[in-house]
DNA sequence: CGATTTTGACCTGCGC
DNA sequence: GCGCAGGTCAAAATCG
């Protein structure tokens, strides 16, 4: 759910299919008239694999269009590779003949071939292709655990097709049934008996206003990738409630609903709003500027930029001027707003020109060190790789903005008991209580609802703060005021925590409307880190969770130690998990770190492990758990760490100071990996420590943007 | 010199 | 209708 965009970005990249492609075929062309026949073959299987993984991908970004031609191919180097292993490979020459069969497209084979039959085979070459071969082997190996991944995400892609299919499919059928009111009002008993089955059925009997095929569905689809049984009928109140997570789904009804567009669903806070908005879809950004879009051509915006209303306010604490989230952003505005002496800063998106995001930054006035950063839209390019973290957070808090409001439905729940949520270990809430207008307040009925303007929904990264999800946690905060705001948090911490880190299985108890039974929670957690790594990996670290969940779960009376118990035995007592993770987390470190150089520090709540210049393998080395660790979760962001104690420095809060004073005191970036469990949370988080090459890293020449 | 930031003016929505 | 506040624009200033 999280980060579709984000993963859209990476595989659909406009840029990287045409280029990959035309590279790989020219050198395939180049190679084929090479003398090193070894080279060659290397070159030539090298290519061919590019090219299937390009063509593979081709077929992920052709929304699966070309998915039997992948599966096709995987079966096919299956069979080949049989075929290889079967026949012994009696002479070079047959080595060399099957091999180029296998790993030479038709082309290419036609050149080489007369080569090949002049060629008179001396023990050296034979060696040396013998070597070739073993090359060829290996590669053709890799070709075909790239194939099984693609064919992973294939399926993955397919499944969700499948549920979206089902969910359509629901939304038609519940159509028909609002069109025969009479049978549909007076016989529920009917309704609950439908074809639907009774699993459905009774959803749609508790549902809360809310089409209840996408949820349903999502669940199913989450308990698929748990591999977890599928849930007593009993359950379900809580699970369908749960399913506020999937509100990709929600929000595509509604859009359905609302008449708005056909696309198809989207995590995208655009299109969340422009559901929200329902006729206002034409409406793209605030008034002023809608109008002056609107000249140029409503039409044209509204296709390509949706609207956009949901924000997604990220809190966290940083003395550097700004978050670095690894986009480029130029600065357009700035605006003292009233009741925070610290100016607020407006930024837009650069990557691209067209690109409909922004950003303001502010200050709290309440703690200088804590930056709000509130986004406002989602990119329509393709992000850097730094970038994707903060993307697919903001996303997924969009997501579960608009999810919440859908799921909410016909809800009589107070507005506190809606507005905190936590989402992927992150804590959701009204940051001011005071302002609560401008905040993520739930609509409670789709057709009557009482959108605000700008419906935000705030992650607090401030790291130490302790999670504070609650509805009393909020309920209580909304009496408490100013820089007590945390420490009531952390008070209330304890008494319920329905939120959605797979630590707070509590939540059934104590608030069921919330988020379900942990389990798919955490999973929706953990994938966002999961996915960030080999996906082999991903389905270890899944796996080992999964089953350790499962396996405590039943055997403990509280399910919140029980959960943190799984989590800490597999993550401390596992070896295939720790590898996992520690693969996972270099993954992350060297994909997504963007800031060139400097060393990284992985902390495990305030353990610290890793140093000035750790790389993967160093953090792997370094790697230690600590006992202190409950949970691990996977929510990753960049964010921007500076160690000069300076909350107002920034050039736009202090305008004598200059762009050059403050990038030059900013550490490259901070991974946050969190999350945290109760009472105390244990950030996880990822510290590019401030090395001798800081000031010139990527990250920090692009800071100054951002 | 181009890119970016600054900053005052302007526009719009909303509450009274 | 008026004033306020948020948001944006665009010319000037600044930076690399």
């Amino acid at each position: 759910m999280t980060g579709r965009g984000v993963v859209g970005a990476n595989i659909v990249d406009p840029k990287m299919g045409p280029c990959d492609s035309c590279y790989d075929k020219g050198e395939t062309w180049k190679l084929s008239r090479t003398s090193s026949r070894a080279g060659k073959k290397r070159g030539k299987s090298k290519s061919s694999m590019a090219m299937e993984k390009v063509s593979a991908r081709a077929g992920i970004c052709d929304g699966l269009v070309l998915e039997e031609a992948c599966h096709n191919k995987v079966e096919d180097g299956r069979h080949k590779l049989k075929e290889i292993d079967s026949s012994k490979l009696s002479s070079p020459q047959q080595h060399r003949s099957s091999l180029k069969a296998d790993l030479e497209p038709t082309k290419c084979e036609i050149e080489i071939l007369p080569i090949e039959s002049n060629q008179v085979v001396s023990p050296s070459k034979e060696t040396e292709q013998v070597d070739g071969l073993q090359l060829a082997r290996a590669e053709m190996g890799e070709v075909r655990e790239e194939n099984e991944r693609l064919k992973m995400l294939l399926e993955r892609i397919m499944t969700d097709y499948k549920t979206l299919q089902m969910q359509f499919l629901h939304m038609v059928k519940q159509d028909h049934q609002k069109q025969q009111p009479a049978a549909a009002a007076n016989s529920p008993a009917i309704a609950a008996t439908s074809a639907q089955g009774p699993e459905e059925s009774s959803l749609v009997s508790l549902s809360l206003g809310l089409d209840s095929g996408s949820s349903s569905s999502g669940k199913y689809e989450k308990e698929k990738e748990n591999h977890l049984p599928a849930p007593r009928n009993e359950d379900y109140p809580h699970e369908r409630l749960a399913l506020s997570l999937d509100c990709k789904f929600d929000a595509a009804n509604m859009s359905g609903i609302s008449g708005v567009s056909n696309l198809p669903s989207s995590t995208s806070p655009e299109l969340s709003s422009e559901n929200h908005k329902g006729e206002e879809s034409g409406e793209i950004w605030p008034p002023s500027k809608a109008h002056k879009t609107s000249r140029s051509g409503d039409d044209q915006v509204s296709q390509r930029n949706p609207p956009k209303k949901t924000r997604v306010c990220v809190r966290a604490r940083c003395d550097a001027p700004t978050m670095n989230d690894g986009c480029q952003w130029r600065k357009y505005g700035q605006k003292t707003a009233k009741g925070n002496p610290c100016p607020r800063a407006y930024y837009r998106c650069t990557v691209a020109a067209s690109c409909p995001v922004r950003k303001q930054i502010q200050r709290c006035a309440d703690d200088m060190s804590i930056l709000l950063t509130t986004y406002e839209g989602t990119h329509n390019h393709p992000l850097p790789v730094s970038a994707t973290a903060m993307a697919s957070t903001t996303s997924a808090a969009a997501s579960m903005l608009l999810s919440g409001s859908s799921t909410s439905g016909s809800g009589h729940h107070p507005p506190e008991v809606a507005s905190t949520a936590n989402l992927q270990g992150l804590n959701f809430y009204h940051p001011d209580p005071s302002r609560s207008k401008q905040f993520y307040q739930l609509p409670y009925s789709l057709p009557v609802m009482s959108s605000p303007s700008n419906p935000t929904i705030t992650l607090d990264l401030t790291s130490g703060a302790p999670v504070m999800s609650s509805t009393s946690s909020y309920a209580h905060n909304q009496l408490s005021s100013g820089a007590n705001y945390y420490n009531s948090m952390a008070r209330y911490n304890n008494s319920s925590t329905p939120s959605l880190n797979f630590t707070s299985s509590e939540t059934i108890a104590s608030q069921p409307t919330a988020w379900g039974n942990g389990l798919p929670s955490f999973t929706a957690a953990h994938h966002e880190l999961f996915n960030k790594s080999n996906p082999q990996e991903s389905q270890l670290l899944h796996h080992q969770l999964s089953h350790s969940q499962k396996t405590n779960f039943s055997n403990t009376n509280n399910p919140q130690e029980s959960s943190i118990a799984a989590a800490t035995k597999a993550i401390t007592t596992d070896p295939n998990f720790q590898s996992a993770l520690v693969a996972a987390l270099k993954s992350i470190i060297n994909g997504g770190g963007g800031g060139g150089g400097s060393g990284t520090v992985l902390t495990l709540g305030n353990y610290l492990v890793g140093g000035a210049g750790a790389g993967g393998d160093a953090l792997e080395q370094k790697l230690r758990w600590n006992e202190g660790l409950t949970t691990s979760t996977g929510f990753l962001f960049g964010q921007k760490m500076a160690p000069q104690v300076n909350a107002c420095g920034s050039s736009y809060l202090n305008k004598s100071s200059t762009p050059n004073s403050t990038s030059s005191h900013h550490q490259p970036a901070s991974l946050m990996l969190l999350q945290s469990s109760n009472p105390i949370p244990l950030p996880i988080s990822f510290h590019k420590q401030n090395g001798a090459n800081a000031a010139t890293s990527p990250v920090d020449n692009g800071d100054r943007n951002s």
